[in-house]
DNA sequence: GGCTCTTATGATCATACACGCATACAACGA
DNA sequence: TCGTTGTATGCGTGTATGATCATAAGAGCC
């Protein structure tokens, strides 16, 4: 059984919460910090070299990702090591990426016979 | 081997697909044309009735979806029905709806031991 | 060719939010 | 307790886009 049953359209309620979800991966920068975090827990200085952002930008959109859950951190004296709860998001990219070949072979597959 | 190998930062370009395809998801208006089509096709007609959007905005919303390859259309004489592949965006609902039931189970208990 | 019905699009406004700067706040050490 | 360091937040700005109206473009019928 799907989402709320087939045939059935989901409440408005659930389709927000959906929505609020993908949004936190619609942006860039939430998802270079995610993928950054994968390799490892980083604290903030780290995640500023690499990432080029500034640190009120990061500080925001790391508790964008705290409040759903994607990612915590612990104290390391006065600093925070962040880390990430990137296999749902894996999981999601996965899919995603091969949809995209799927497409781009489709289209490719067109174009030949044409 | 995950998105693009472990320990390795996607390219800018990768994550700006992922991003722009997940924005698509971030609109609840759009993921309730989708969930709508998942129904079956359906005329644009049906929809403007069944959400209550004006044409113009259900014309656009599906164009951009349709771009994404998530939606098509075949003519019936003047009009237009509309169908989604929405098997992908149910996989990833049912991924991300796992996930709040998880957490919220988790918030639960949380306060039972408390 | 006109006429009607359906869909797409240009113009516009309102709103959301990314992003940086400056600064307030919190945690340690002398 | 004061200074230093690291993080969060109020504020301002620019940009993107959701949403609507008016209108153009396209397909069928007379």
């Amino acid at each position: 059984m799907g989402v709320a049953g087939p045939g059935s359209i989901p409440s408005p309620e659930l389709l927000d919460e959906f929505s609020q979800f993908f949004r936190l991966l619609s942006e860039p920068a939430r998802l270079q910090l995610l993928c950054h975090l994968r390799q490892g827990p980083a604290d903030v200085a780290t995640l500023i070299e690499s990432t080029g952002f500034s640190q009120s930008h990061i500080s925001r959109q790391l508790s964008q990702l705290q409040r759903a859950g994607l990612v915590s951190c612990d104290r390391d004296g006065v600093r925070l090591i962040y880390r990430a709860d990137t296999e749902l998001v894996e999981e999601l990219c996965d899919l995603v990426q091969k949809r995209m070949k799927q497409r781009l072979q489709q289209q490719l597959e067109q174009l030949q016979t044409a």
